[in-house]
DNA sequence: ACATCATATAGCTATATTGTTATATAATGA
DNA sequence: TCATTATATAACAATATAGCTATATGATGT
């Protein structure tokens, strides 16, 4: 039950959501989630680590920036793997999600600058 | 995004969980689920509310009682549907929803008594 | 070494959630 | 009608969650 209460809460959740949804598109780090999004360094980092703990990301640190992905099936436990199933084909035409995947196209580390 | 997260924050509660596994079993009342749970009766009802409102069960009033169900699948929402779906495997080994199917079987409506 | 940038953590506040008790509503049966 | 039973709702307390700012950590480049 532990591990089950730890996926399904991170994915209940609207930021959680957008950031499984942003890195359907591509790897990133946490200062363009951070631009995109428009919420705090701090509050991005928090949710990443939630969504860490319930295998439902991973990140590899580059130098100064860590990078964080989808957790790959292999990464996953059997709830994770499930609902990044699904997140494939949900909120697809949700237009929050819409938008961010708009500005995600425009964004890139170089010019983050801890906004 | 607001029929996801109704449906995810549904699930992703330990009691409301418990329910569901319960109900996988057969129908049941409040009083019955307020008897297995052991928690207050109009904190089950609260429970059930929000598994009503997220399409994961559904209610008929039967005189008194209002018996519970799982949703049937086109009574579901994309979600929901997903969700009852797996949760037949998922949490089937848990010791505490076992012990809990175990105690649904020896209950019966006609002694609850608003315990 | 020092300044800068990206990220993580600590501490705080506001809000949401879950449990409780008390009470309202509705059906049943003497 | 009146008491009883089942359920729902209201109001409250305790806890959890998500946001923020401030600060710590760690890598980069001068």
């Amino acid at each position: 039950m532990r591990e089950y209460l730890r996926v399904m809460k991170a994915a209940a959740d609207g930021t959680r959501a957008k950031i499984l949804k942003l890195l359907q598109h591509r790897e990133l780090c946490v200062c363009e989630m951070q631009s995109v999004l428009k919420i705090s360094q701090p509050s991005v980092s928090r949710h990443l680590r939630l969504l860490e703990e319930a295998d439902l990301v991973r990140s590899e640190k580059d130098g100064m920036w860590s990078n964080f992905r989808l957790a790959r099936p292999e990464e996953c436990n059997a709830y994770s793997r499930v609902i990044l199933d699904h997140l494939r084909d949900w909120l697809q035409d949700d237009p929050a999600v819409s938008g961010l995947l708009q500005h995600v196209k425009t964004v890139d580390r170089a010019t983050c600058a801890t906004a």
